[in-house]
RNA sequence: GGAGAGGUGCCAGAGUGGUCGAAUGGGUCUCACUGCUAAUGAGUUGACCUGGGAAACCGGGUCCGAGGGUUCAAAUCCCUCCCUCUCCGCCA
């Protein structure tokens, strides 16, 4: 959520920074106009209000002394200004409702850093890293020299070796619905293990409900616009969170923090449901697009002077996984078109996918500003000035498997069919070297 | 799911219609005292919206789980909902 305050202060730059990512300049005018009427009626309102609350004492004062008769025409009064104040009360309660949703929609202003864009194509390439040939900048990647064995799809790979079963998982719960099994879901365990045990050094390890409230999907900027993206369990009112982002967020929901104990790092390790509406056939073969899928998220709260230093810790963590998985990979800096609602900056890690040919995204790396602190209402009491100030939110995907597993069943396929286990990996896999060809 | 109790400030906890943003105790911070620590004494200590001010600050409004209602006036009375605890039932 943007602060009212700036757009009521510096209404053209708002709107310049937010027409790069297609936000039209009348949503902004409209708000501005809401925001005026909401002011004034409020004030009329209080007005109203402290006379009522005058009249009030002054008969508190009468009936103290005996004098009950002579507050009669008081309470008189004070009915009559009753009567208008409760006009002025629902006039300004709607128009403060009004300017609060308009403001639920309104997206995040974009970080001066990120490249302005008007679609995907505009992501800027950053870097590029290989097992072979290390870490490059942006311009010409060059792959590794893949053999003809592992240029199979991951989804012909799993079936042959019984260890993906997207069949049978299609006849439990329909299509878009992963099953694995045997070596392939204890490869998915030991990724899972793998990646926490790898933050454990500075993150506190957080097993999350993965079931919430209406209000936990807003704070994160999931609700209101994106309804129809998210599982939701009527019964209950409540909704299968498509990222541990959503209840980590709202971990501190309400909370005022202090700055010493800034940042705070976060891990969890869910399970994410997305209801992927809208985008029904494409790039839905095998673990492509899924309605579930499993991640280990990283997250993290700080200081406004902290959050890039974090920013960059965060993407150098998902990089690394990465890098020890022994996995292609690029770095996209997203484009103002391209980026998340709530997000200022976002880092996209995509794996190259040997089998499809296909770069993946398989990490997002997000500063969130003070956008989701605001309306989760996260601050911290900054030791200095003994000032209260939103936090900063910053989280990022470290890793989502399906992908990953996708990756390096294609990647690591040998000659005979098997699958060589990534070596940090095997520790976790009994240690095992292979999952063996049928 | 059934029965009961309860949700008040950083914490504990009082408050059943006006003098209550809220007693008291603890904690916090400041000062005094003290060789130091402790103890003691005095003071201090909420958030949000809004108007004024460069600022310190000053004025108005809101907030006692949430939302409605009654009333001139609600922490206090009424209704609905949410949550917590205890017991019973069920259950991995």
């Amino acid at each position: 959520m943007l602060d009212i305050r700036v757009v009521r202060d510096d209404l053209d730059s708002v709107k310049r920074a937010l027409a790069t990512r297609g936000v039209d300049a009348s949503v902004l005018d409209e708000l501005w106009d809401t925001d005026q009427r909401a002011r004034a009626a409020s004030t009329k309102r209080d007005e109203l209000r402290a006379e009522v609350n005058s009249i009030s004492k002054e008969i508190a004062q009468l009936m103290r002394s005996g004098m009950a008769e002579s507050a009669e025409s008081l309470r008189e009064r004070s009915r009559a200004i009753g009567e208008e104040l409760s006009q002025w009360e629902s006039r300004a309660g709607d128009l403060e409702t009004e300017r609060r949703d308009a403001l639920l929609k309104i997206p995040n202003i974009p970080s001066r850093e990120a490249p302005v864009g008007a679609s995907e194509a505009d992501n800027v390439i950053v870097r590029w890293w290989s097992p072979e040939s290390g870490m490059h900048d942006g311009s010409d990647i060059k792959l590794p020299d893949y053999e003809d064995y592992q240029r199979k799809p991951h989804w012909e790979v799993g079936s042959e070796l019984g260890i993906l079963d997207l069949e049978r998982a299609a006849k439990i719960s329909g299509s878009m619905f992963p099953m694995f099994r045997g070596l392939g879901a204890t490869m998915e365990r030991a990724l899972t293990y793998f990646a926490l045990d790898a933050h454990s050094d500075a993150f506190e390890e957080i097993r999350p409900p993965t079931l919430v409230r209406t209000a936990t999907m807003i704070s994160t900027g999931h609700l209101p616009k994106f309804e129809e993206d998210a599982y939701r369990l009527e019964r209950d009112d409540l909704y299968a969170i498509p990222t541990a982002e959503v209840p980590l967020t709202s971990l501190a929901k309400d909370e005022i923090l202090r700055e010493e104990e800034l940042p705070v790092r976060l891990t969890a390790f869910t399970s994410c449901f997305r209801r992927e509406a809208g985008s029904a056939g494409r790039d839905t073969r095998g673990l492509l697009r899924l309605h579930e899928f499993d991640k280990v998220e990283i997250l993290a709260y700080t200081t406004p002077a902290q959050a890039a230093e974090m920013h960059a810790e965060l993407l150098s963590r998902a990089e690394n996984l990465l890098q020890q998985l022994g996995l292609t990979y690029r770095v996209l800096d997203l484009c103002t078109a391209d980026l998340g609602n709530s997000s200022k900056r976002t880092f996209d890690l995509e794996c190259y996918s040997p089998g499809t040919g296909l770069w993946l995204e398989v990490s997002s790396v997000s500063w969130f500003g003070d956008y989701q602190a605001r309306r989760a209402n996260i601050r911290f009491r900054s030791s200095e000035t003994n000032q209260i100030e939103f936090i900063h939110t910053l989280n990022g995907s470290a890793l989502a498997w399906a992908r990953i597993w996708a990756v390096i069943v294609e990647t690591y396929r040998l000659s005979d069919g098997s699958i060589s286990i990534p070596e940090v990996l095997r520790v976790y896999m009994r240690n095992l070297e292979k999952i063996p060809a049928k």
